[in-house]
Formats: C-alpha cells, structure tokens, sequence
DNA sequence: GATTATACAATCATGCATGTATGTAAAGTA
DNA sequence: TACTTTACATACATGCATGATTGTATAATC
C-alpha cells in the first residue's frame, strides 16, 4: 500500500489539496493541523511533509490551484471581448464582461468560491503571509491601470460620462468588484447581492456611460425639434 | 505594587486593550498569546485572566471600543443631516455624508483603523467567530434597508437617476462602501484610493443623481428651443 | 485597626502541534 | 537479481500556549 505510481502519487497530492480546502474553511488555516488534513485525506501526516514542505507551502499550492487559472481568465477576458461572439465589444461592455466573468467564476465553481473565503475570512495576513498583501495590491494598481486605459479609450470615443476622469472610474471599479465580492462571499442567504450581480454590474457600468436614455429621449426630441446640429 | 484603586484598575484594563490592539496587528489574533500581549501591556498573564476570562472576550472589548462609538456616529450622520450645518441635506446628500464619516472616521483615528485591518485582514472567523460573520451580514442587511428607505425618499422627489431602484442602488452602497475601506486599509501607500476617497464618494453619489449637467444642459436647450413642456 | 476583598504576580501541570528521524513496501533500474 | 529510489507510515523529541493554582501586597470596609 505504499510506492504508489507517479499518477498515484500526483492523485494523493491533489486529494491533499482537495482537504486542506475543506479543513481550512472549516476551522480556519491557523487552527488547522496538519493531522486533520491528513485524516481527511485519507493519509498520515508523512504524506503531507512529501509532497509539501509545510503548511504555508501546501496553503499556496491550494490557493493557486484556483487563481492562476482565475487570472488567466480573467486577463483574458479584458483584454478581449466576449468569447462566443464575434460582435467586438465597447470598453464599458468589455470591463461589464470582465466583471461577469470574475463573479461567475466565484459563483460557479465551488472550489473558487471556498478558496475565495477562505482568503478573505479564515486567513491572517502576518509574518510571511504580510507579503501576499502588498502583492494583492500591487495587483489592484495593476488592474486599475489595465481599466483605466479601458476607460481612458471610452473617453476618447465619448462614452464616458461627463464630470468622469478614467482613474477615478478605474478606482471606483476596482472598489466595485472588491465589494461586490466581499459581499457576496459572506452573504450566504443571497438576498443582498447573489440574486441581483447581474444587474448590479450593469448598473454599474450604466453608471459610467455619458448618454442615459432619459438623456437620449430628450436628445431626440431635441433633434426632432431643434435640427441635427444642436443635438450633436 | 499590587491592588491599585479601582482607577487604576481600568487604567490597566484599557492598557491590556490597547497592547491587544498592537499584538493582534502584528501577529495576528490566533497566533498572538496572552504572554506577548501581557508583556505589552507592562502586566503578567495574571492580570488579563483577572480583566477577562479568555482571549476571545479581550479581542470583543477591543474590537467594541471602537465599533460601538462608530456604528452610534454613522448612524446619527446617516439619520440627521451635517451636524454643524443648519440646511438640511437631501437624502443623498445625506448618504454622501454618512460615507464620509465613516471613513473619516478610519482616516483619522489609528486606534480605529488599526482595529479594522485586525478584523478584516488578522482574524479568522471559525468556531464562535464564525458568528460574526453573520452579525456582520445582518448589520449589512440593515444598513440596505435604511439607505433604500433614503434611495426611496430621493426617487420619490425625483433625485434618483432613471433606470435605478432604491433597493439596488443601497446594496450598490453598501458594495462601495465595503469595498472602499478593504482597499482603503489595505493600501497602506495610498496611491490607489485615500488620497481620492472624497472624490470617489461624490462620485459614487452623482452617479445616482437624476440631473446631470449634460443633461441640464440638453434640457435648457430644450427649454429654450422647443417649449417648457416638452422639456418635463 | 483588624478583616476582607481586590488586583494582580509567579509557578506549575497538561496537552498538543510541529518537525524530524526512522521504518518499509513497492516500483524503477541495471 | 540486486540495489536504489520513491512514497509514504510510524514513532519520537521538542517547544510552547493554556488554564489553574497559589501567593501577596494593598485598598476598601467596618
């Protein structure tokens, strides 16, 4: 029962991971031992101090066991616009896209989600784990620069709502999706936010965009009553 | 050296508290001991046992300090207008307010925000933390309904922008303002939003104002060009 | 002024998580 | 077939946080 084969073994570290998942949500990463993971494993803490060096090692193979791929995709969903279609996307659909992608992930897939709260709430960030703040910022100064060339481009094209500059907006964004995630992760019942993400995000990108519709009635009534030039 | 006045008694008490406050930020609740913060504060163990029965009840009374002043501050700003000024605020005036009270609040006292780093970022929330989570998902609940109750009172005077919903736009609220103080807090060079937060308010709530200037100005062409009634 | 309760300090016993060292059976290699 | 390496399991030593107990000097009370 021991010197399994290489696939063997790769299984064993994933159903590691798998419990180390579920036993640091449940009894959060400091408080867990490494004896109750491997018991939910199915293993003996030998097997734990293979395939990991320690416990802050096998918490990073399981964190990012769900956000590199996270990134990948979220990167890519900035940076192009909507997979299945062909229609090219605006900059304020791209970033709604972006946030779509993002909250589905979480909401999707449970694995995203447990890791997502265990990230945020049975998780100190001392010592060693201090750095992972300052490189969850770092990350958040480069995403708002990513959005603000979004919005800067929506400017250009006139999109922008007026009184808006794109940094704030990028900002504002960022401080949207922090929340909107926050919330959601903690709010199990799913009355406050869970049910309307959709439109939450729509609205906040609605938010953003210079022509509203009630603006647009009054446009065209302009143009209609006025000429074509004064409504431009 | 033992068996100060009752004065002095508290004065301890508060020192223990404070020590805990410094010792939870740097190591974290779970892993910082009783020793570390005893020695903190000047006192032995002892001391704390006798102030109170276990860890859990001095990270309550620390965390309370603050949160008690706070929650009573936000939401006296949230129920009456600008306390200085005599005009009264219209409802989203109101909110504006209330969002920057709160932070300011987080801005300007260490002791306060330091207690909200240790409780968003240096506390796990398992076993009998795991309840504050949900208080806290309830605090958010209620905060959604007195905001709506001011989204509902501006969309009735005709100040909430078309399209948007007062039980929306209060989560919106609610997703900003958590979202604001996790960057705020986590941002320690400020570069992203503590420079800007007021900025970001305001645009936070001009973005769900009904009128804005663009249109205002739409409007008065319209005025001027069409008729009176057209432009309503 | 004697007694009692208070506000701690100092000491001790217990348990438990960690890391490491060793054992071992199967798979790979020659 | 001999041996070597892999992939764990088992056992052990260390340290350390906790909680309880005991000690004690002082303030409060009468």
């Amino acid at each position: 029962m021991v010197r399994r084969t290489k696939e063997e073994s790769q299984e064993t570290r994933r159903s590691i991971i798998a419990a180390a998942r579920d036993v640091f949500y449940r009894n959060g990463v400091t408080r867990t031992t490494l004896e109750q993971i491997a018991a939910a494993a199915g293993v003996t803490r030998g097997a734990i101090y293979w395939h990991f060096t320690d416990k802050a090692e096998l918490f990073y193979a399981m964190r990012d066991e769900v956000r590199l791929p996270l990134v990948d995709c979220s990167d890519f969903a900035l940076a192009s616009g909507c997979e299945g279609t062909q229609s090219p996307l605006d900059p304020l659909e791209r970033i709604e896209h972006f946030l779509e992608v993002v909250v589905g992930s979480v909401a999707k897939d449970e694995a995203t989600r447990r890791t997502f709260q265990i990230v945020s709430f049975k998780c100190e960030y001392v010592d060693e784990f201090a750095r992972d703040l300052e490189t969850a910022c770092s990350m958040h100064t480069d995403l708002q620069a990513k959005l603000a060339v979004l919005y800067r481009d929506a400017k250009r094209r006139g999109l922008l709502r007026e009184g808006l500059t794109p940094a704030r907006s990028a900002s504002d964004t960022i401080i949207f999706l922090s929340g909107l995630i926050r919330i959601w992760l903690v709010d199990e019942s799913g009355s406050l936010v869970r049910r309307n993400s959709r439109r939450l995000i729509a609205d906040h990108i609605e938010g953003k965009r210079a022509i509203k519709r009630s603006c647009r009635a009054v446009r065209s009534v302009v143009k209609r009553a006025v000429n074509p030039t004064s409504a431009k």
